[in-house]
DNA sequence: TGTTGTTAGTTACAAAATCAACCATTAACT
DNA sequence: AGTTAATGGTTGATTTTGTAACTAACAACA
């Protein structure tokens, strides 16, 4: 349309990182989709108690950033899942501690496993360097 | 949970990706959000037709990505906002030809300039060397 | 005690994304 | 020509998300 425009829109930040974004999720999202069922939420949700243990559902939301509507529904499905319990605190009665049974420690190993694999994948097309580059700058991104 | 455990959610590539992605794309979104009330998909496509001039939607998919319900779909309330208009083909009466309204051709260079702003905010933590080299890890990564 | 304010989490309803089935038209083959 | 397949695009049903309003429990303070 304007010939002399120097806009690409595969150099526009914003869009070129949803493509990698998307791009890099979705074998990973085949598995936990097609092998559990469940959603982006959900894996997160599982993936925070798995690796901080137990948890509150605010708790989670402040280290995850995802909003507390999310969680709760991210917390039913896992919970009709048998991938969670919760617990609730006798001092203050609106605080449940959530944790992972058996089996959703089980999910949470079996899932953590395939992404470590998956990331080894994606970063075979980089050095090291150029890897730690990268997720520096996304990090600076994300606004860590 | 697994206290000589390796794997952390901010290093997985898939997460961090996602994450840098929804942090850059925020201020941009309230724009095109708030100012034309149009969603990702439309601004997507008022792009592709305001950078490469008069395409069918088969086109914009092609280029794009983008699923065919979900172009034909902003196409509509892209047409409703009279920012773009159809043209059958009289050989082939299945497609049709997609141009920028002068209005539509208007919210483009608006959208345009403020991208180009934004992306500079954006890039403002970066050397232009990190720049470059971010962006070519992305479209590494996105597949390109 | 009673009122007001906060916090934890859920629910209800609207907006949006997904997926499959769907026309209409053209192409290919007999 | 007649049938079958492929293509361009739309529509409808279902799922998922987003936003706001909500309940329940606690806290602060008069």
């Amino acid at each position: 349309m304007d010939e002399k425009d120097a806009f690409q829109l595969q150099d526009f930040l914003p869009y070129l990182l949803n493509q990698a974004a998307e791009a890099a999720s979705l074998s990973f999202q085949k598995v936990y989709k097609g092998r559990y069922g469940m959603l982006r939420t959900e894996w997160r949700v599982l993936f925070h108690l798995g690796l901080y243990g137990r948890l509150t559902a605010t708790e989670i939301g402040e280290r995850s950033g995802l909003h507390k509507t999310k969680i709760s529904r991210a917390v039913a499905a896992l919970e009709g899942k048998r991938f969670i319990v919760r617990e609730r605190d006798d001092e203050d009665r609106r605080v449940e501690y959530l944790t992972l049974t058996t089996s959703g420690l089980a999910a949470y190993k079996d899932l953590r496993a395939i992404a470590q694999s998956h990331e080894e994948r994606l970063l075979k097309a980089f050095t090291p360097e150029e890897a730690a580059l990268l997720k520096r700058g996304l990090k600076r991104l994300a606004g860590a």
